[in-house]
This record gives structure tokens, C-alpha cells and sequence, in this order.
DNA sequence: CTAGGGTTAG
């Protein structure tokens, strides 16, 4: 072929891009500019797509750049490929700033920008543009179902999640197995792993990934067993077990405190089933071994890898570090873990609070220093509350909230009784520099407990109480929750960064354990 | 002739 048209060219393109050929893709995309060829609708999409997947915003905005001054910029196609390219290369800004832009959005684009939404900034931005579609008049099909799904996921909000789950009842879609799996994913990271349980029953079809999501799933509950339980179900089913099967396995293990079980999963994963380990089942192991006390044999374990070590790896023994008050280790896997990785805040915060448990106050003053001579600061905790689908956000003493003297008013009677009861206010979780009394004061108004206080305000005695945290609980937040559940008779889910707690007549589900 | 979807560590 001598003459190539605008066509050819996009299905030679298209193809190298198809078998994710980026290097042919971008190479023949340059050839067709230097042979003079106009740029046009279908080739452009292709080579913004290929952006996207290689993640090359600087590519990107250079296409970009070119497809206003040839004016196809606002082209349906061109634009919607352009704000997805943004979203995943995470300048939300940029795509939303474009999505605004388009003269006409259609169900696809409106899906990349509320997928987009939850994946990068807010959840609840998210589920407002999901509202905001609808109310003009854009009827969701399965995918964009999934993707605000996966909203509520990420944002944990139960009343949303059932409403939307009402609406999919509504429609008649059937569950299909991605349908399935993302709803199972989203009562479960709602705090309810029950109903993520009869969403499971439910569907017809399941794949690895729909058993390795409930597996999880109950891990991150703290009900270690029941995950053990559907891994013979999953194998007479005919399901084969993958990477992430086994690290949901194994983190249920250690979750739940089951040593042997767990030892025997990462023994037979590369054995039996062909799974070879890499470096997260062998942080799934350490952190097992560490909650045990098992140093020596997590060392041990350590020592033994052949797969590179990451920071997730010398984290999970730092946090086992601190539950048994290993200073002395402690201080060693900090310095590897600091080397490894010197910018991210939390670890310096997990040090700190170790030295603080000890009160090895030098040590904890000295670790707050390199983390400010970073230029790092702990990042700020907040707690949210949904109450009638509406999302209340707290930050520690916040004072915004238009219920505030009530919740304050709450909060200083529940401490009271549960002051009588035995709680006393742990200090050593504070890391500021302040004294005793001030202290007090922001242990006092930590985040969760005034997301608690509204709760307990607003939220009818028979119904739990569910909260989610960016960060992890505190340790005093830990034991006030437990207090308030037996106290008040109420069940409190607690959602922090890393897993669920379920507060129940004065215990937690994770056992302390945590 | 074009597009958007689900699971995992600390």
C-alpha cells in the first residue's frame, strides 16, 4: 500500500495499541504526522487510550495540545478519551475541568468522570456526579452500575450502598459475576460482611476473583475461619486459587491469630497449587509471625527471601515491634524501613508511638524532629459519619459541625460515665508536644469520638453505629469504643485504614489484635 | 471502525 487514508492508518495504530504494542503505536502515530496526514477522531482516541494504560501525561498533554489548535478538542470521542487519560494519570483537575467543558456527554463519559472521582479524590464527589447524571436524564447501564459500586466501596457508605442496591433490584439487571463481585466488595467495605455473604450465595456465577473478594472479605472482618471455610468450597468448585487468593488467605490467618493454618497456606501455595510467593504473602507471614511474637522465626523468614524486601515487608514487623514493645528491634527495622521509604509520615508516627509506649520521650522527641526536618507532617485523622445517606465529616476538635454544642454536650456526659467505669484517658497516643492537660484536651475530641457522640445523638439505639477513619484507630479510641459498646449498648463498626473492628458488649472483633 | 467495570498487604 502506497496511498494510506486516515482509516488504515487508525486500524495500524489501533492494532499495535490492541496487543499493547505502545512503542509500534506511538512510533506509527508519529509516522502518520510526518507523512502530512490530518489528525482525526478515530487515531487520536487510540494514542490518548495508549496514554492512558502507559500512565505518559506528558505524552498526553502534547496530544492534547495539538487536538485544540486542529480544533477537534471538543469531539465527543477525543474529549472523553482525554478525560479519562487524565483521571488515571490522577490529575483529577485536568479531566474534570475538561468533562465540564463537553458540549455533550454521553453514559461513557459521565462513567469515566464518577469512576474517576472515586479512585482519586473524593467518593462523595463521586456519587453526587452519579446523582447529578441521572437528574439529566442519562439511564445507567451495568458498567457505570459497577462503577458507582465501587464508590460507595471506597466511601463505606451503607445507606448509599443499599439504595443503590435497591435501584439495581429496580432494573432487573442480573447479577453477573463483575456486577456480583463489586457489590460483595461494597457491603463488606460498608461494615456488613453478611450481606456481602447473601450477595455471594446469590450469584450464579463465580470466578477467583468473586471467591478471593469474599475471602477477604472476611478477614478484614476479623472472622478468620469462615475465610479458611470457603477455600475447599472454592476448590470443588472448580476454582483455582491466584496471588491475591493466597495474600487474603494469609492476612485472614493473621488477623485472626491462626499460626499453623497460615503456615501451612504459604507451605502449600507454590507446592501444591503453582502460586510462587512474593514479597506481600511473605509480609502476610511476618506480620502472622510478629502479632505471635514469633520474632525469630519472622527474621528468620526474612533472611530466607529471594524476592526483594519493600517497605509494606519492614512495616509489618515494625507494627509487631510495637505490640510487644521490642524497642530494641524496633530501632533496627525503623532504620531500614526509613531508608526504604523516608517521605511517607506513618512511619515516623508508628515509631514515635512506640518510643511514647516505652516512654523513651528523648527517642520520641528525636523521631518527631527527623520527621519535620522531612518536611513531613502527620497527616491530619478524620472520621466519617453517614446519617439518612448524608455524609458528616469530623477532624479532630472540630467545631463545625451546626449540632456541635450537642455533640460536645454528649460526648462529656458519655466520658463521664465512662470515667466512672474504669476509663482512663491514654495520652501516650498524642504526639504533639504539649503538656498533660492539653493533651488530654485533643485525646478528648479525637475525630472518632465526636463522629460517636453525633451517632449517639442521631442514631436509633437499635442500629450500629458505623464509622469510617482514614487513618488507623487509636489505641484510646480503641478502648473508648469498646467502653461505649458495653456502656450504652451499642454496636459500633468501626472502618480504619487497614480493617473493620466490631465493637460488641465491651470486645472487638479484632481481639486487640491490631 | 472507535470508549467506561470487580479481588490483595502495612
Amino acid at each position: 500500500m502506497t496511498e494510506r487514508d486516515p482509516y488504515s492508518w487508525s486500524v495500524i495504530v489501533g492494532g499495535y495499541a490492541k496487543v499493547k504494542d505502545f512503542s509500534s503505536c506511538f512510533s506509527m502515530f508519529r509516522e502518520l504526522v510526518r507523512c502530512g496526514m490530518p489528525l482525526d477522531n478515530y487515531t487520536l482516541p487510540i494514542v490518548i487510550r495508549a496514554c492512558r494504560d502507559l500512565k505518559d501525561l506528558q505524552f498526553g498533554r502534547v496530544i492534547h495540545c495539538a487536538t485544540s489548535k486542529c480544533g477537534l478538542d471538543f469531539d465527543h470521542f477525543v474529549c472523553a478519551s482525554l478525560v479519562d487519560m487524565y483521571a488515571r494519570c490522577k490529575v483529577i483537575e485536568d479531566a474534570r475541568q475538561l468533562f465540564d467543558k463537553m458540549p455533550r456527554r454521553d453514559l461513557v463519559t459521565w462513567t469515566v468522570m464518577v469512576g474517576a472521582l472515586a479512585e482519586c479524590s473524593s467518593a462523595v464527589e463521586s456519587l453526587t456526579l452519579f446523582d447529578r447524571m441521572r437528574v439529566e436524564g442519562i439511564v445507567p447501564d451495568k458498567v457505570a452500575l459497577v462503577t458507582v459500586v465501587y464508590a460507595c466501596a471506597k466511601l463505606g457508605a451503607m445507606n448509599k450502598a443499599r439504595a443503590i442496591h435497591d435501584y439495581i433490584n429496580g432494573t432487573r439487571f442480573c447479577l453477573d459475576v463483575i456486577l456480583g463481585t463489586a457489590m460483595i466488595d461494597m457491603y463488606a467495605k460498608c461494615g456488613s460482611v453478611d450481606l456481602a455473604r447473601e450477595i455471594f450465595d446469590q450469584m450464579q456465577m463465580k470466578n477467583v476473583i468473586t471467591w478471593s473478594a469474599m475471602i477477604a472479605a472476611y478477614g478484614y472482618h476479623g472472622q478468620g475461619g469462615k475465610a479458611l471455610k470457603l477455600f475447599p468450597m472454592m476448590l470443588s468448585s472448580g476454582i483455582l486459587p491466584n496471588r491475591i487468593t493466597f495474600v487474603s488467605l494469609l492476612y485472614a490467618c493473621s488477623h485472626a491469630g491462626l499460626i499453623e493454618e497460615g503456615q501451612r497456606f504459604f507451605a502449600s501455595m507454590w507446592d501444591e497449587y503453582g502460586v510462587r510467593p512474593d514479597v506481600k504473602h511473605y509480609t502476610c507471614m511476618v506480620d502472622l509471625l510478629g502479632r505471635a511474637g514469633r520474632f525469630d522465626e519472622a527474621l528468620g523468614l526474612i533472611e530466607s527471601m529471594t524476592v526483594e524486601k519493600d517497605e509494606g515487608l519492614w512495616g509489618a514487623l515494625l507494627g509487631a515491634c510495637r505490640i510487644h514493645r521490642r524497642l530494641d528491634l524496633a530501632k533496627r527495622v525503623a532504620s531500614s524501613l526509613l531508608e526504604l521509604q523516608p517521605q511517607n509520615p506513618g512511619h515516623y508516627v508508628l515509631l514515635s508511638n512506640i518510643y511514647a509506649n516505652a516512654g523513651k520521650w528523648e527517642d520520641m522527641a528525636k523521631t518527631r524532629d527527623l520527621m519535620t526536618k522531612c518536611g513531613l507532617k502527620k497527616i491530619p485523622g478524620w472520621t466519617w459519619i453517614e446519617v439518612d445517606e448524608k455524609l458528616y465529616q469530623f477532624s479532630v476538635g472540630d467545631k463545625t459541625h451546626p449540632r456541635s454544642s450537642e455533640i460536645y454536650v454528649m460526648l462529656k456526659r458519655v466520658d463521664e460515665k465512662l470515667e466512672l467505669a474504669g476509663y482512663v484517658p491514654d495520652t501516650n497516643y498524642v504526639l504533639h508536644d504539649v503538656d498533660e492537660e492539653v493533651k488530654q484536651g485533643l485525646l478528648y475530641a479525637h475525630s472518632e469520638k465526636l463522629a460517636i457522640a453525633f451517632g449517639l445523638i442521631v442514631i436509633p439505639g437499635d442500629t450500629p453505629i458505623r464509622i469510617t477513619k482514614n487513618l488507623r484507630v487509636c489505641g484510646d479510641c480503641h478502648t473508648f469504643c469498646k467502653f461505649v459498646s458495653s456502656i450504652e449498648r451499642r454496636t459500633i463498626i468501626l472502618r480504619d485504614a487497614n480493617r473493620f473492628h466490631h465493637f460488641k458488649e465491651g470486645g472487638c472483633s479484632c481481639r486487640d489484635y491490631w
